[in-house]
DNA sequence: TTGGGCCATGTTACCGCTGACTTGGCTTTC
DNA sequence: GAAAGCCAAGTCAGCGGTAACATGGCCCAA
């Protein structure tokens, strides 16, 4: 079947198989310009038989065209990118292009090396976390004459096209959503901020919207590294012994929210008259908690569509304007069993 | 800063702007061979200074080294194969080697293709989930002439090396240590297995370590598709009321045990004297909940970071004697809160 | 002084494939 | 029956780098 001299194949060697040039193998293992059906079959067979597969180094080199589309996302562990892959890969399935992730981890020197590296395989376009970037990241976007997406945040000035939430009005819509429903000396627990822009942003809008409504957070507490179920146990446990008169703690993400809630039901605290709870993102995983925390999905699936969408009709339409669009998504707040279903105090219309 | 033209900058760009030969620039821009400190910097200002992102795809042409690694696994949504990326990304990390990730769904015909669409990239190596593929697949991965490393799976025979445990052992292992205990009726709750060839493994050692006990499965029942904490609560909920005299439940995976953990503890069964609990995988993301899960750790971490070696040195070292290795790790029981400290009929030595 | 050696740089020939154009044979048309 | 048209296949010149070899200037030993 096989021979030992492991030289990889060439077209060469179909086309000396199948007794035609390499042009016309070419052209019928891309499915291009006219070949008739027994050569066609002719060679298709002897590809198959060889084991042929074509080198798409050569191919790109040659056409000029790479149909990979890079996305860099800061994490596969948070469950919440992998989201966004999904939706993308569902998008350019059956298209020729073709999605190749790198990761950042949330640091900058990251992210410009990881950028670096994917724009030297002259992708056709990028899809990016986060709307912030060092300025060499955004030189080397700008600079690299491709359709750039930057996604999940829409707070900025994105470099060409963006597609997310406001984060910020996140933050706001839940403080006056808790508000509304008569809670007032709330918490907030969260991971550290300067890593993560997004989470800063939430925390921003959501006390500027409480102090608008003449209230502030009452008590507040960052964590970083670990597992968040636990460590959203240990956070609300010393919040509450350290703030016993709190009636509602907003979490940054719903896995310390979960572990939150976790614990509030075990030490007998009535949850949501109490307490109310609340996380962010809508994260599948956790239905089938014994309580449905409250929390605010953030449109990953549509961003990662509609990112998708964007570069592919940037690709396949060369010449659009080349004016980029910004498409804020409204995420819409998920009350669960964990906020009261209305305000005691009727402070707001709901 | 830039100019309006979005022709993309090559050697000659640079090599014109520094004023020496387009070989220099190429030498200083991967430090290979002599360049005095002179001509060095001043390349190295020029390419700075247009924003040269050099060329893979030309590069790998012209030297035929494509430093890229296949790590092609069948999801990216199980916690799983995220935390085996990041321990391949970790080793790869400092070497000219990258890793980059093809998703199959759990499908065959995906397999196929993501594999074809890697292997046109003239990968150095491939890191692949499973033991078990196609003819095809097998043809194509034997074909490529690199190396290939099968990870998570050892039963079976590797087409060049494997990584992974025995997951027919890892099924008796668990079943010895649940006989040992003292329980006798026992419950599977697992996934519908064609899909998971490690899952129908575990559950064939399961079985049959039972039955060499003396013993047989009691009950058991699948799932498909849905949030797998919410399954495992309805799955344990339908079997505890089906068969109410079960003593043990065996999950396939640590998410569905977790929802049985939960169901367990709102309803009052004593965990672990009524009904001892264990599930699969040990993933960190569970650490929090009121009780811990008896579980399996599946060695991830160390089957990731032994993959990415055995291609590295193989990279490294072209004429490394081309004798596959087969590395079968051992997973360990986590006993958690679930499984009863020791047997109470001591049938067993512990 | 002169030949040998060495270092920094340049020259040349591809890598495997594709775009654009060319060729040759056969059909069509009047 | 000859010009025109068309289809299937072939030729050729790169794509943007890099390996391997060639070159020229300088230093040093004999």
């Amino acid at each position: 079947m096989t021979d030992l001299p492991k030289r990889p194949l060439t077209l060469r060697d179909v086309s000396e198989a199948s007794g035609v040039s390499e042009m016309t193998v070419s052209r019928v293992l891309r499915n291009r310009g006219d070949v008739s059906a027994a050569t066609r079959d002719k060679v298709l067979e002897a590809a198959k038989e060889l084991g042929y597969v074509p080198n798409k180094i050569a191919g790109a080199l040659a056409s000029q065209r790479v149909n990979l589309v890079a996305v860099i996302i800061p994490s596969l562990s948070n469950m919440v990118f992998p989201e966004v892959m999904s939706a993308i890969s569902d998008v350019l399935e059956d298209t020729p292009l073709q999605p190749v992730v790198g990761v950042t981890n949330y640091k900058t020197d990251r992210e410009e090396k990881v950028l670096y590296e994917m724009l030297s395989w002259r992708p056709s376009g990028v899809i990016i976390a986060g709307i912030e970037h060092s300025d060499a990241s955004k030189a080397m976007l700008r600079g690299a004459g491709i359709p750039v997406v930057e996604i999940m945040d829409t707070d900025g000035t994105p470099i060409d096209n963006a597609v997310g939430i406001s984060h910020r009005r996140a933050g706001r819509m839940m403080a006056e959503a808790i508000i509304r429903k008569g809670y007032r000396k709330i918490g907030f627990l969260g991971t550290k901020m300067p890593l993560d822009h997004r989470a800063r942003k939430r925390f921003e809008g959501f006390t500027e919207a409480l102090a608008k409504a003449g209230h502030e957070i009452s008590d507040q507490e960052f964590y970083e590294g670990g597992s968040a179920l636990a460590k959203g146990r240990e956070m609300t446990e010393a919040m509450l012994k350290r703030s016993p008169d709190l009636d509602f703690l907003y979490y940054s993400n719903d896995m310390i929210g979960a572990g939150g809630l976790l614990y509030c039901l075990e030490n007998g605290i009535d949850v949501p008259n109490d307490v109310g709870l609340a996380g962010f993102n809508g994260v599948e995983l956790l239905k089938g908690l014994p309580k449905q925390l409250a929390t605010m999905d953030s449109c990953r699936d549509e961003i990662g569509r509609k990112a998708a969408e964007i570069i592919l009709s940037r690709v396949e339409d060369e010449d659009t304007a080349k004016g980029g669009q910004k498409i804020e998504l409204t995420p819409t707040i998920e009350r669960g069993d964990t906020m009261r279903p209305r305000s005691t105090e009727a402070a707001y219309p709901e």
